[in-house]
RNA sequence: UGGGCUAUCGCCAAGCGGUAAGGCACAGGACUUUGACUCCUGCAUUCGCUGGUUCGAAUCCAGCUAGUCCAG
């Protein structure tokens, strides 16, 4: 009898092929589309387009379910995504939506169906290693891969998961979408956060959360002197340069967020440097730990865009890792998760930046 | 109230008689399953105002206005 796989559809191209794929390989595929985010006025997340994705399916012949998560999804995503921009961090809610709403939700929903897998259209492969544990690879096309985003993974999780995307490039995959008739071949790449359709976070922000308002303050230089005003705090993420609206002849960006004072440092590019952060709320995959004393080479990237640097990982305290790079890293930012990859480009695992020194 | 200096895009700033550089800011686009960064494009028919000289002025002259410094 063959394997059964509950796909995770979005309603583009990427988990359509990945649907596809798998059922061409033999798989019983069921598709799911998990419902995450709807607004007052009833528009609806981005990574829940719903009718693409029962289109899909019928089209290639598999049944298709829908399963409500908004309320996991303001708990797990939306509201840490808010509390996070008004402490002046600056979050990746991808990455927890990832663990704590597909995931879940998605192995819940397998389980009931009995199935043995779950699977999904990011560019990555999952990889079983010789110690046992597993963890994610590298897409084989480095622009379009997504390992960044599923650091935070549990052992459980990626023990099911299949992804069959990570050997494809994007070319390949619209290829084989147009090929197979799919409808969406063509549709654009998602981009920006799924539930701030505008792009405009902080009116997001300020729209959803409750008891906040906007403080505006000072923009200040790395001595203290007031530059300017700011129209608040969550506005802002460290090395930005666009919509400070001052002009001081040379490119200013933000270095650093004063909760507690209600300012925004600002300085130019070259002070936005450091080789050392501290990261934590850490998840391991290729490894279970890394214990005192011990020193862990790895390349490390600091966000999604992020080439990485080479670095050596260090335990500091019982939460928290010390990581100090070979070459600084222009601006490390709270909030963001720093991730952590091996020599064969496998995920050794990642934290959350809280700091630059201790 | 005398004397000097300065007035060019939102900010800074080239220009010195030949038909308005540049930087910053800003806007739009590209890139992007986070926020950023980056890249590309756009951005003064006009040079405080009014006259004058000249084939031709932001550039020379006069007056006015504003700011600024020194003297009181």
């Amino acid at each position: 009898m063959s394997k059964k796989v509950v796909v995770g559809m979005s309603g583009g191209v990427d988990s359509a092929v990945c649907a596809y794929l798998l059922k061409k390989e033999g798989y019983d595929v069921i598709g799911l589309t998990l419902r995450n985010w709807q607004s007052s006025d009833g528009e609806e997340s981005r990574c829940c387009e719903i009718d693409d994705a029962r289109c899909i399916a019928d089209h290639i012949g598999f049944p298709f379910y829908t399963f409500n998560c908004i309320s996991e999804f303001e708990q797990k995503v939306t509201k840490p995504f808010i509390c996070e921009y008004i402490n002046g961090n600056t979050p990746n809610p991808c990455i927890e939506c990832n663990r704590y709403v597909k995931w879940e939700r998605m192995l819940y929903f397998a389980n009931i169906r009995q199935a043995d897998f779950i699977a999904t259209g990011h560019y990555a492969s999952v990889i079983k290693l010789d110690n046992g544990r597993y963890t994610v690879k590298k897409a084989l096309h480095a622009a379009k891969d997504q390992t960044y985003m599923l650091y935070k993974l549990s052992q459980e999780q990626l023990s099911r998961t299949l992804m069959p995307l990570g050997k494809y490039s994007k070319d390949e995959v619209r290829e084989i979408a147009g090929n197979a008739g799919i409808i969406v071949a063509n549709k654009p790449d998602s981009q920006e956060i799924c539930f701030v359709p505008d792009g405009d976070y902080a009116g997001f922000i300020e729209r959803n959360a409750l008891d906040f308002n906007s403080v505006e303050g000072n923009f200040v230089d790395e001595e203290g002197k007031i530059l300017g005003r700011h129209k608040g705090i969550i506005h802002y993420t460290i090395g930005q340069r666009k919509g400070l609206g001052i002009a001081f002849g040379v490119p200013m960006f933000v270095k650093e967020i004063k909760t507690d004072t209600n300012e925004v440092v600002l300085s130019e590019d070259k002070a936005l440097y450091t080789d050392e952060i501290f990261v934590n709320d850490l998840n391991f995959l290729s490894i279970e730990d890394i214990k005192p004393g011990e020193e862990i080479p790895a390349r490390v990237k600091i966000r999604y865009r992020h080439d990485g640097e080479n670095a050596v990982l260090t335990r500091f305290n019982d939460d928290t890792l010390r990581i100090v790079f070979e070459n600084p890293v222009r601006a490390a930012t709270a909030g963001q998760s720093a991730v952590f990859y091996d020599d064969n480009e496998c995920v050794i695992g990642g934290g959350k930046i809280i700091r630059k020194t201790w």
